[in-house]
RNA sequence: CGCGGGGUAGAGCAGCUGGUAGCUCGUCGGGCUCAUAACCCGGAGGUCGUUGGUUCAAAUCCUUCCCCCGCAA
């Protein structure tokens, strides 16, 4: 079976490297085209297209999916599917009907809820207590097709949206061969998606970074794991935009004013939240310095 | 050369309009208290990231390189 795969991030590469690893056949990669990225400007490559020519696969980074020639590409490379996870892509209706097994995605939500850009991060930002990983067709209309397979996680309490982004990575990955082997088998199911149900997300950026102390404590702790590893929970204290890491909730009550400090030492920082209970902030960063333990950074700043 | 911040005792910082280094915490020893993130006294601990230079004299001025961080993506 000849499978064509498109994807970006990490997300996706985990699925491609689960591919190669039980020996599909990935006759072509798609992946956005190399942008220059961090400190100095230099061009990197998409982790799926470091581990597509680490394979030795032919890899394409068409700017333009409408222009005629990445529907030619895709033709001429004669898949039988097409996987698609984080490729940061719409592929028209023309690239979708060429496979005729059809185009599978992969999706880091329990779909219905969470079309859309960042479905994780959204999911640990909302205080969800589970999540899971999506298998579908695509569709037309972004993140609506038909489901395959769903599997389900549990997010935990001080869990980061990077850390359930790994673990479901592997997740997605596994769901993805169990899907691809029932496709092939032609034992996978088909079940409509429950369009009434459904939410949708968009990106995270930075606007979304400042803390908003007037909610309850849990939201407060939600919103400071929900935001890393970008684009970082912050909160001005001592006047200093302080990038905050590590909080947990203490078992106190307060009635200073939210987002006031309670009380400082060598635990953390205290600060009042809108619910009257307090979290504990326990690692942060200040402007120019590494991330560093509340404690120490008290030692040299006074709140 | 995309923009910017920073590398000083174990940790976090100050000093940087030049004269061989200071604060808080920790640590070691002693004292005091019913007790406390307690307090008091004393000590150890730094080739001030690296190279070269200016100078009577540099952590402080100029230069080479290395490393860390933020923005932008």
């Amino acid at each position: 079976m000849r499978i064509v795969f498109m994807g970006t991030p990490e997300f996706a590469s985990a699925s491609l490297n689960a591919l190669l690893e039980n020996h599909y056949d990935v006759v072509g990669v798609f992946t956005q085209p190399d942008k220059a990225k961090g400190r100095g400007m230099e061009v990197t490559f998409s982790p799926v297209k470091q581990l597509a020519l680490a394979h030795d696969l032919p890899v394409f980074q068409p700017t333009k999916m409408r222009d005629g020639t990445a529907l030619a590409t895709l033709q001429s490379l004669k898949p039988d599917l097409v996987v698609v996870v984080a490729y940061g892509r719409i592929l028209p209706d023309d690239l979708l009907a060429v496979p005729p097994l059809g185009t599978i995605n992969v999706h880091g939500s329990l779909l219905p809820q969470y079309r859309g850009a960042a479905p994780i991060q959204w999911s640990v930002l909302n205080g969800d207590t589970k999540t899971g990983v999506t298998t579908m067709y695509l569709a037309s209309e972004m993140d609506a097709g038909d489901i395959i397979y769903e599997e389900e996680t549990e997010i935990g309490e001080y869990e980061t949206s990077g850390e359930l982004y790994d673990r479901l990575k592997e997740i997605g990955a596994s769901l993805l061969i169990r899907t691809v082997q029932d496709i092939e088998a032609g034992t996978a199911p088909r079940t409509p998606q429950n369009h009434e149900e459904a939410t949708y997300v968009t990106m995270l950026d930075k606007g979304l970074s400042p803390i908003d102390f007037s909610k309850p404590a849990r939201a407060v702790i939600k919103w400071i794991y929900g935001l890393q590893p970008w684009p970082v929970a912050t909160a001005e204290l001592g006047g200093s935009v302080l990038k905050i890491f590590s909080a947990r909730k203490t078992d106190h009550h307060t009635s200073s004013e939210p987002g006031s400090i309670v009380a400082s030492g060598k635990d953390g920082i205290e600060i009042a939240c809108g619910d009257g209970e307090t979290i504990l902030i326990t690692e942060l960063q200040a402007p120019g310095k590494k991330r560093m333990n509340a404690a120490d950074y008290l030692r040299g700043h006074k709140l």
